[in-house]
RNA sequence: GGGCCCGUAGCUCAGCGGUUAGAGCAGGGGACUCAUAAUCCCUUGGUCGGAGGUUCGAAUCCUUCCGGGCCUACCA
């Protein structure tokens, strides 16, 4: 028997669970639903993740205290968890004392290691809201291109990257003020010393899905680790360190020790010993989480445990992003689709069967495309494998055979099927357990198809041949409910119900059931009507009024300064495409009478050449002159959006002319 | 600029060195009526992104080009 502590990501306290989380703590859960099928010996550790600069800031805007912000959020994460039939044996939080006492630990760990050096750090800060700027706590106008209304570590527009404080005319979006410079010390940890292991680590067998250990292998380990940044100056959400009185542990520092402290908790309800889960060989660990922290998980939180002495992770299973309908889920499309949101329109069964039908054990992002959602439920579980109780079942009022009568070896091969499924799922390849688990329904619904229970029906003469068929079809129904139950464990749970014997090991797919009665059949699953989903969507969309308000309006202005601004209107004269450009369009322009510019303007994303010329659109006709790459930009044209596609050029109405100024 | 991954039927994907490239859904035709408009049978549909190469043999390995996604370190 093995011994597993299985954990997914911690979910940050700040917002709430939604379809995109759940992909991986329904993955998750399918896994340690089958390990415990399984006969193996397997918790599922989890926790809020609940410190960090969001949570502060969070809790001001609301006006409550930070410790009353995460237990409000715990609760809602845990109903919303709950509601989808995920099971974890221990759900905490990263705020709590044995959180405090493990980072200390590992913490000491690391000093008398000798890895933890000082060093100044140059920061933002927001005098008015007394706290350090992240950099996306920062907008501003980009050094290099001058684009307005960029974030503090790069720009949109011509891509450079910086430092927030190269930034011109930064603002603090927590304030709308002008952040100062300053300086504090921070503590970091010199994880280049920890190269070879690392190196080794992660490429020995089986830690890493491959293409991870590529990435890995290709971005960061191909040179030296630079040293990590784990300390926060006061004021900041988290816990003080000791040593380091003024300063805290950065959250990705404590958020994965996390998953220790809950595990402690868990072993302190039910007296076990917690070295025995974390420090001994006995135990394999799994981490279940996101292509965007493989790097904390795959580099720093080795070398943590490393350090401290602590069991490494057996495996870190990694999945890729939700898209819906091809797209990134976006509110306005009404695809941010929360936990709780979902559960007042739909079954969760339909969203564990549809994410396990397309799971595979590659970090591909998985798409949830809502029309194959409703095929998918409703014609391969539904129609295929739910169908099929539904059609023997009513013909089986005498009970099941007490022999297993002759089937053609349909038992036989499903049976069979079991190892195949299995490693499926231990792979974490549920999308091939779900293509042979319907490959074995379709076999079924032949037999159902072929032996005619409703004829034998009709025939009194023909009942121990009709018992015969329900016993076959239920039989195999009921295989299927076993291989499925760790998707779909209320189905088998009903199953469990119907024929008296509950679902709760892998080997009862190996044995047909016999000689017993059969329960009063009660439809298992509903077919998803496509009008919930679409009042989902529609309870999902965000309208503009609330998107529009969004950004904080920039500081007052004089109608002098205003006037600055020299804006006239302009005719596209020409519009070319510049070919080694991602966003840019060479326009010229025509500002009335002989007066031409050439500007650079970074809308090829929204916008083809020949739609444009001929167009009036409006231009800051005085603004200073830029080089570019690809030539000098004499102006820019103004236009609404956040960028990408969503780029929205602003023109007069019929009537106006090249030339005349805007004001 | 660099890195990782992916391009197979209308859609979602399987196949990853060896018989005429497969499945489900969708499309077309038929059967059946037990069942949740279900199920069963038949069927249309692909120059496996393009071009080179290795090989007796390539969707499968290599090179290169094109297209797409993601990442590029104090938000990893």
């Amino acid at each position: 028997m093995r011994q597993l502590l299985v954990t997914s990501a911690l979910p940050y306290a700040n917002g709430h669970i939604h379809i995109g989380h759940l992909v991986e703590y329904i993955q998750t859960d399918i896994w340690v639903r089958f390990q415990k099928l399984q006969g193996n010996r397997c918790i599922y550790i989890c926790a809020d993740d609940t410190h960090g600069t969001a949570i502060m800031i969070r809790a001001r805007e609301e006006s409550i205290g930070e410790e009353e912000l995460i237990t409000k959020m715990q609760r809602s994460h845990i109903e919303d968890f709950a509601g989808f039939d995920i099971e974890f044996d221990n759900y905490g939080s990263t705020h709590c004392s044995e959180n405090r006492e493990l980072c200390e630990e590992i913490w000491n760990s690391i000093r008398e290691a000798g890895l933890v050096s000082q060093q100044e750090v140059t920061q933002l800060y927001d005098a008015e809201a007394d706290t350090f700027l992240a950099d996306r706590f920062v907008k501003g106008t980009c050094p290099k291109c001058a684009a307005e209304d960029q974030y503090g570590d790069s720009c949109d527009r011509c891509g450079a990257h910086y430092s927030p404080v190269e930034m011109v005319n930064p603002l603090s979006t927590l304030t709308n003020t002008t952040p100062e410079v300053r300086s504090a010390d921070h503590l970091f940890i010199n994880i280049e010393r920890l190269h070879g292991f690392l190196d080794e680590w992660t490429r020995s067998e089986g830690h890493l899905q491959p293409e991870v250990a590529n990435y890995l292998h290709g971005h960061f380990l191909h040179e030296p680790l630079r040293d990590w940044d784990v300390s926060r100056p006061a004021p900041y959400f988290g816990f003080n360190i000791p040593d380091s009185p003024d300063n805290y542990w950065y959250v990705w520092f404590d958020a994965p020790i996390g998953y220790m402290a809950s595990t402690r908790q868990w072993c302190d309800r039910q007296g076990e010993d917690f070295n025995d889960w974390w420090a001994g060989e006995q135990t394999e660990i799994h981490h279940f989480i996101g292509k965007d922290i493989t790097y904390f998980h795959t580099l720093f939180w080795p070398a943590m445990l490393k350090t401290s002495r602590y069991q490494l992770p057996t495996k870190i299973h990694i999945h890729g992003f939700l898209t819906v309908d091809g797209a990134k889920m976006s509110k306005t499309k009404g695809t941010f689709v929360c936990a709780s949101t979902y559960l007042k329109h739909l079954d969760p069964a339909y969203l564990r069967y549809y994410y396990a039908s397309k799971l595979t054990s590659r970090v591909d992002d998985l798409d949830l495309n809502l029309g194959e959602f409703v095929t998918r439920v409703n014609s391969d579980m539904v129609g295929n494998v739910v169908n099929l109780a539904s059609r023997a079942a009513k013909f089986a009022t005498v009970g099941l055979s007490e022999k297993y009568p002759d089937d053609g070896g349909l038992f036989r091969q499903a049976a069979q099927d079991g190892r195949e499924i299995a490693q499926a799922y231990e792979s974490c390849d549920y999308a091939r357990a779900i293509r042979t688990i319907l490959a074995a329904a379709d076999r079924a619904n032949r037999f159902v198809e072929h032996h005619a229970p409703w004829k034998l029906h009709k025939d009194p003469e023909k009942t121990a041949q009709l018992q015969d068929v329900c016993t076959v079809a239920l039989n195999l129904f009921r295989q299927l409910a076993v291989y499925l139950s760790p998707v779909l464990p209320r189905l088998a749970q009903q199953t469990g119900e119907l024929l008296g014997e509950p679902i709760e090991r892998w080997e009862q797919s190996q044995q047909p059931l016999l000689d017993t009665p059969v329960g009063k059949f009660k439809h298992m699953m509903q077919r998803v009507d496509r009008k919930h989903l679409e009042a989902m969507i529609a309870e999902s969309t965000e309208h503009d009024a609330t998107a529009g308000t969004a950004v904080p309006l920039a500081e007052t202005c004089s109608f002098d300064d205003f006037m600055k601004v020299d804006l006239r209107v302009a005719r596209v004269a020409a519009a070319e495409d510049v070919a080694d450009a991602k966003k840019l369009l060479k326009l010229t322009l025509n500002l009335g009478g002989d007066e031409q510019r050439t500007v650079f303007a970074g809308i090829k994303e929204a916008y083809r050449p020949e739609d444009l010329v001929g167009r009036l659109v409006v231009c800051v006709a005085n603004l200073a002159p830029r080089r570019m790459k690809f030539g000098l930009s004499e102006g820019m044209i103004v236009a609404a959006g956040d960028g990408g596609k969503e780029i929205f050029l602003l023109s007069p109405d019929d009537g106006a002319k090249p030339g005349q100024r805007v004001h």
